[in-house]
DNA sequence: CGGCATCCTCCTTGATACTG
DNA sequence: CAGTATCAAGGAGGATGCCG
């Protein structure tokens, strides 16, 4: 396997991220991982809470991200020994440290959800 | 080409984003974006410029992110027409505002690589 | 309720070759 | 140097059905 530690600036396509930014984007960067990680910021959720909230997302899929965010320690899920079965997802301690950056996120996106739009408007327009 | 704009599976309404953290995904999301930026934190850079800092990436797909980014006025191209031919990327005043998101990860990411990669590791061993 | 297994499609990416 | 064009492959993701 190549592997390059040194430092600086260098980046693998592979498991091996020498750049920081794409650690950070491997986490929360997934299809839905945003959504579901900016629902989480307000509190502990269920599965089918999260399928209300996130209407275009597919159980599949759901199910995938949740289990890739619970693999790098993000989301903790909790199984409730029931009847109906009962499922809360909530952000783990390690989890808890993305806050800051979701949350800056959210409000880059609340900022300027319109200006992104009218660029990509911009260009759509000359496809 | 455009990463996650065709068609269906947007947080609500396939046009608009209705979760901000999506918008931010969606600007700095791509594949390799988060190192092209990253890169572009600490000035312009020329094309060749990037394959050379990012190792892994071709042609084609640095062609795409940049064309993406600079799509959503995030990056800018400057030409200059001479032999042979030159051409520097930068963050445009708009891609600025991103610098924090983008110091921010990349400050996550030093700080939790090792503990990703661990967490990764114990869920590939216990499978 | 909260999943997993299967199948299948189409997007994304890579490889390669060519150009102003 | 800084791209574009084309083709091919792999995998992400959707649809559907079954289960504890």
């Amino acid at each position: 396997m190549r592997d390059r530690k040194s430092g600086y600036g260098q980046c693998t396509s592979g498991l091996e991220h020498a750049c920081p930014v794409e650690v950070t984007l491997d986490v929360i960067g997934g299809k839905w991982k945003g959504v579901i990680l900016y629902h989480l910021l307000d509190g502990t959720k269920r599965f089918n809470e999260f399928r209300r909230l996130i209407p275009g997302i597919t159980q599949r899929m759901l199910t995938l991200q949740l289990r890739e965010l619970e693999n790098d320690g993000i989301v903790h899920r909790e199984v409730y020994q029931v009847v109906p079965p009962k499922v809360e997802y909530s952000l783990t301690e390690f989890g808890q440290t993305l806050e800051n950056i979701i949350i800056q996120m959210r409000a880059w996106g609340q900022t300027y959800a319109e200006q992104v739009k009218i660029q990509k408007q911009a260009r759509t327009s000359d496809r």
